[in-house]
DNA sequence: CCCAAGAATTAGAACGTTCAAAATGAACGA
DNA sequence: TCGTTCATTTTGAACGTTCTAATTCTTGGG
């Protein structure tokens, strides 16, 4: 294996200068044709490959996007993040741009990551993920004067702030949906089982049951509960709904794992054909074939990358400071039907 | 934003030359105490930070890893790789060394993102995750000359081949033990659910439940089912189990798919309390209390790395030829037993 | 007091690329 | 023929670091 060639070997292989094979590769258009394709048989023949932090040292541009990986949820909403991860790399990929993830113990060690990358040159731009109330990531983040879009809205910030990129789903809007379907299907009793407030997802979400329930104060009040995230707690919660003398009809939840839970409950409770509702359209959720409220991941990541990189390219814009362009993008998510034909808990269908 | 300090910065700061400085950095050792102080001082004054291509650029390692992100599974086992490359980005940190992920459709195209990578220095090693049977993609990277460690036995090659550098989990040995457990505790009749052949992880697993379960070939070719992995199969494939005239007392399965799907078969039929195993222990099994064998990723992730790296530091071994050292490593997974105290599809429990 | 040997530090070059500016070539009208 | 203009190509420098080799400083023995 001898060295890797350089401009150089190919610059001479094609009889022409360091430059012009630089140019070949970086403004095609204005080398003269000829030209070009003697230097690209150069290229292909010696197999040629910019080495990469050579050129990031004299650019100053590393074209690489950080994200950090979340400490693990034992739920089953992780699954998210990793769909998220997945398009991330594909989409960045296709703008020539590469993804380095890293991991950190809370939003300070995350910030020393953060700064340790971007002072090194090894990041251009991070995508921050699960933003929540009192972040205080964001503002470290603008003042240091390092690019950024987050995945998620700046909960009890300025939303409209321009120096902050940011792209959301429209949970509110999703679960409204859900409940307005369940509704035209015959439901009238319809629950929610969320996430103990203030969380800014959490609560959007059941503002969006809320809206949509047509159901008035009182039994609002006793056809929601909140508790923290996970499978056994949305059992709970359902079996507690379904054990009150006047039952729900259907249950909305705020997640999937709640949704698993509910599904469960009702089965046990003898009611396996309870309409529920989960959120995020995770696996498990197809798995066990649950109605779901599903994510456009595909879209939340173009987005991310529109408002870091713009149209197209791999050039990270600027923090912007102005109201020149919108610098955020709300998405609606779509609710995916199961559980009619499918498979279900109480009755197995199969060969 | 004034452009960052550089090594020259510090040296005329501290009043010293380059040199020196970079010797602070990269062999302390070597430089006089009180010289040390002196330039620790200004670094940390100016906020100095090393400008990682150019170091990449001089010494020619990018110190950094790349894995691929696979294509996502729809079913429940993704979740593994979720938690590896959770933890590879831990211990990459704490050797200081960074984690660039990408994606590909197929084997050829993920070698063609390997060999730019990897050519255009961007990535020093690789970590490959799920061998199969007539897997193209090590022999390749043997050829090349390109470092790589795979999460995942040559299945079908030389097992021994130490220019291979493989870490993986046994199986076999989980899958016995937990059959041996399953007698232990009384049931007789184990039936086994899991993929069809050849699969060398498959096959393993089920060797496992051949060695361990202590019946007749007859017995066992009527207790063993093989099934793409999925709920659904699971479901299907316990029902099938159930509704025979010698219905087995307890089901091992190959994943936790198989094992949820199972689960939810094993209660319809009026059976919740069916001993039943999974593999993997996701997080879905968790949710669920379903038994299941926990391969130890931890320990996984830091073999991968001591292959490719050494006992410490992050400069990566060359692609070792000779019988030296052993370039592979088979560790032992763990039962984690649930279900006996806690939440069961058949009767739920809490607040 | 001097010299040798080792410790500590420094100077120059190199890594492979792109930027900025200068140089060359081609085309055209006067 | 000769400028003039535009397209194309080339040259020297720079990006920030570490390597190699050379230089200076210390120490200790004679």
């Amino acid at each position: 294996m001898g060295r890797m060639p350089t401009v150089d070997d190919v610059a001479q292989a094609a009889g022409v200068s360091r430059q012009t094979v630089s140019n070949v590769l970086n403004s095609p258009d204005i080398v003269r044709e000829t030209t070009r394709e003697r230097v690209q048989r150069a290229i292909s023949e010696l197999g040629y490959r910019p080495h990469a932090s050579a050129r990031r040292l004299r650019t100053r541009r590393s074209a690489t996007i950080g994200i950090r990986l979340d400490p693990l949820r034992d739920g089953i909403s992780g699954a998210v993040l990793d769909r998220f991860l997945h398009k991330l790399a594909e989409q960045a990929d296709a703008r020539d741009l590469r993804v380095m993830i890293f991991t950190a113990d809370g939003a300070d060690d995350e910030l020393a990551h953060i700064r340790r990358l971007h002072d090194g040159s090894d990041v251009d731009a991070f995508v921050l993920i699960g933003t929540v109330h009192g972040d205080i990531r964001q503002q470290w983040l603008i003042d240091n004067g390092v690019p950024f879009v987050s995945f998620g809205r700046p909960w009890g910030g300025d939303l409209d702030d321009p120096r902050h990129r940011w792209v959301d789903v429209d949970g509110r809007a999703g679960v409204r949906d859900a409940v307005n379907r369940l509704r035209a299907s015959g439901s009238e009793r319809i629950a929610w089982i969320g996430w103990p407030s203030p969380s800014g997802t959490g609560d959007e979400r059941r503002a969006g049951w809320e809206e949509a329930c047509g159901l008035d104060e009182a039994t609002r009040a006793a056809l929601s509960l909140a508790t923290e995230d996970g499978v056994d707690a949305g059992a709970a919660c359902a079996t507690q709904l379904l054990s009150q003398p006047t039952a729900p009809d259907a249950i909305v939840c705020a997640s999937d794992s709640l949704a698993l839970g509910a599904l469960m409950a009702a089965t046990a409770a003898g009611r396996p054909e309870l309409p529920i509702v989960g959120f995020d359209n995770t696996p498990v959720a197809g798995a066990v074939g649950l109605s779901s409220v599903d994510q456009p991941l595909d879209e939340v990541v173009a987005a991310a990358l529109e408002l870091l990189f713009g149209e197209s390219g791999g050039d990270v814009r600027p923090n912007p400071d102005s109201n020149e362009e919108p610098t955020h993008r709300l998405l609606v998510p779509r609710l995916v039907e199961r559980r009619s034909s499918h498979l279900t808990l109480g009755g197995i269908t199969g060969a």
